[in-house]
DNA sequence: CCAAAAGTGTTTCACTTACACCCATGA
DNA sequence: TCATGGGTGTAAGTGAAACACTTTTGG
């Protein structure tokens, strides 16, 4: 390693591919690009990391400023670095994924973008750059981590029944799980809370409601709980 | 996001952690700093990325280029950016994993560096920069990687006994493992190819020696398998 | 009373774990 | 012949998977 200014020096961005959950599908958050290259284009939200901060900080930056999202836990996974896969010329970007309540928040196009939406993974438009492959690539970690740690929790409302929780297990996973198992295998980990509170507003037998306990979760995992779900 | 001219940006380096274990310890290949900052502490082989290759293909050329390791299986975990980092300024670096064989390399100190020595990951100098922190991040993700995808062959010779690799998961994973039980369940994956050669020059029965078939593996997980060991 | 989802146990099977002795070889 | 690791099987226990009916509620 030598002196860092001798060196040409890329542009580094971030991605953030915020997915939420909704009754329907798993969705992803989008915008729709207010400038060139790809102008009009849907991409990611993201942007310029600034001196003066990590890239931790410079996605929870642009999430904020681009869809309102104030605070979502944050997974770093892969850097993009193709040297072709930014018209504009050398960017390397940080990829991020993001989990948020989606009906906790309503999405507002910010800066540089003409719009923002979520979409059904299912039914995606194209997307600029090489943002597609990002997207795929965040799936495939999502659906791996939400089966061994426990943060499917923060797609869904902080009350929830059981089988909310496992019609969101079922949209990342993208298979059918069964019921009783479900039941049986999330009870047994001890770290929810059973609420004495019932579902509202529904035509037909109202669910218990529960909440995620992370102190509860904390000290089964101290106890020895390897989390597993799915 | 907006035209990247506009922003200032930061120098991109990559910081390798090369495994390598022999009959005593599981290692790290580090480098004697030959120029300053930190100038004669161990540190990370690594270097700046350029412009025309990815995070990638740097790490492999200076993979190549101060240990003289010409292909290694790399798997990109972490940048870590925290803006303190560096003592020169905005350095941003994306930390690889690396595995070989520990047999197979002579190690070479070269351009930057005024040596270069493997070092048993229980007794490790202090380290440049934030470099402690890159390792330890290392040796958990090899824990995890190496029980879930058949990395740590790449660890041993080419051919093998079936007490060398349950040796190499021992290190890796700090716990002993039960003879039978690890013969019976790497035997069963059927990814290894049993050879009508055995171990030389021991002083006691000479052990069947195995080599890993990639092909192999990858039909059985074509039929379901799912690799997991220790 | 009907539609819709909530809630609940048992059996089977596969896999993991624990465990100890004889064998082959070279010195 | 001895020291050193090589090689082998079984039984018990644990966790995963399959599976269907009754209950509650609102409309």
């Amino acid at each position: 390693m030598s002196h860092s200014y001798e060196y040409p020096r890329p542009a580094l961005t971030v991605d953030v591919v915020v997915f939420g959950v909704d009754e329907n599908d798993l969705k992803v958050l989008l915008i729709q690009r207010g400038l060139p290259p790809y102008e009009g284009s849907w991409a990611l939200p993201g942007g310029f990391v600034q001196e003066n901060e990590s890239v931790e900080d410079a996605a929870l930056r642009e999430l904020r400023e681009e869809t309102g999202v104030a605070r979502a836990p944050l997974e770093q996974y892969q850097v993009f670095s193709d040297p072709e896969r930014d018209p504009r010329g050398w960017v390397v970007s940080v990829a991020f994924l993001a989990l948020v309540r989606l009906s906790s928040h309503r999405v507002q196009a910010a800066t540089d973008a003409r719009d923002a939406a979520w979409f059904p993974t299912s039914d995606m438009p194209s997307l600029a750059f090489d943002h597609e492959s990002i997207v795929s690539l965040a799936r495939e970690r999502l659906r791996e981590r939400v089966q061994r740690r426990p943060v499917g929790f923060d797609l869904l409302p902080k009350k929830f029944t059981l089988t909310q929780l496992q019609r969101m297990y079922e949209k990342v996973l993208e298979r059918a799980l069964d019921k009783r198992n479900f039941r049986k295998k999330v009870l047994s980990m001890d770290i929810l809370i059973e609420l004495d509170e019932v579902q509202k507003d529904v035509a037909h037998r109202a669910a218990r409601l529960y909440s995620f306990d992370r102190t509860r979760y904390r000290e089964a995992e101290r106890r020895g709980l390897v989390f597993g779900l799915g």
